[in-house]
DNA sequence: GGAAGAGTAGACCGATCTATATATTTGTCC
DNA sequence: GGACAAATATATAGATCGGTCTACTCTTCC
């Protein structure tokens, strides 16, 4: 069984996720995370002692693997790469509904506040997109293509989907990610 | 000539934009603000007297309409829609390339900071998004596409732009941006 | 040329931020 | 059960946040 300091870490991290993905990196304030961690601050210095990148570091990376996992869950039963990236949009779609609009890439906003400012969370960051691209990819070399054309495919798919996220959550409407759906098809037939 | 009120309110702006940009609204804050726009803080609130949330809203405003406007430039040399969505991506990436990736897409960053939590700024990131989006549509429609087909295609177009934006400066890397500058052609021969 | 308002200037406020310092409690292992 | 580290619990430091306030300087217009 996890003990409890691990049970401690798990829920800053958590709670981390949630603030940071919902506001940004600046926007998520440690207090936040601790009250909704239900965490003293002696706690979260000891599990992170350098303090905030380490714990916005950490509440990303777990992110990132989240939806890698997710796209490769949905690759399983994807007949083919079309499928596969409609049934990542729908997921995404309704996550983000659900949550009022306060849920959408849980990378993408930190991605963009810190890209020219913080190496270590912008290199988090990267690293989660050339994950998920590469899981897209490996789905797409399974479809028939070859491993290059798969590779620049499954980053344009990528765009198509974070952008389809940013102006849905902009414009708090499903459609932008609807629409892409129904054009996700036309790139794979190029 | 404008007077040094103007004068004023405009640096305000113009530094408000910058930083914004780079950062996001949560972090940007008005104590940069001023000095990057070498005012004090008296002549931000006579020009701005509600505030970070006024001076916010004025500088995404005036980015919104200067990438409009630059979409309808490009508009008229383009001979269609794909060599027009090539020029937009181009520009894109020289801009941010020029910028060492503290540029973007102007709007992004705020819409996914307040989305789900600050109103009047979401009205005005949609607002942005739906006025480029019809710009692009336009020109479809002079391309020969009905107007409902183009107004879900151009949504689709834009969710490519952005998309590409967001992976380019995560990664500090132009090539998602000219690998949808190769896919944007599929999506429109569809 | 003097009144009035637009605009500038910066000190200042309470709140909040991240981080640290210091105890104290909890758990574990010999 | 005693020792030692892991983990928790606060209090507080120092900086910065957005915002308010008062005083001052221009400009304009009668």
């Amino acid at each position: 069984m996890a003990t409890k300091g691990e049970q401690t870490r798990a829920r800053l991290i958590n709670a981390a996720r949630t603030l940071v993905e919902e506001r940004g990196y600046f926007g998520a304030g440690l207090n936040e995370m601790t009250d909704a961690g239900k965490a003293p601050r002696g706690s979260l210095y000891h599990h992170f002692p350098r303090g905030k990148d380490q714990l916005v570091a950490a509440a990303l990376a777990a992110s990132g693997q989240e939806i890698a996992a997710l796209i490769r869950t949905l690759s399983e039963d994807a007949p083919n790469a079309r499928a596969l990236v409609e049934a990542v949009l729908d997921a995404l779609a309704d996550r983000m509904e659900e949550a009022g609009y306060a849920k959408g890439c849980p990378i993408a906003t930190v991605a963009l506040e810190v890209a020219a400012t913080n190496d270590s969370l912008q290199k988090i960051c990267a690293e989660a997109y050339d994950d998920w691209q590469g899981v897209l990819a490996d789905h797409l070399v399974a479809d028939g293509y070859a491993p290059d054309r798969a590779g620049a495919l499954a980053c344009s798919l990528l765009a198509l989907i974070e952008g389809a996220l940013v102006l849905a959550r902009a414009q708090r409407s499903r459609i932008p990610i609807d629409r892409a759906r129904e054009s996700a098809g036309a790139l794979l037939n190029a």
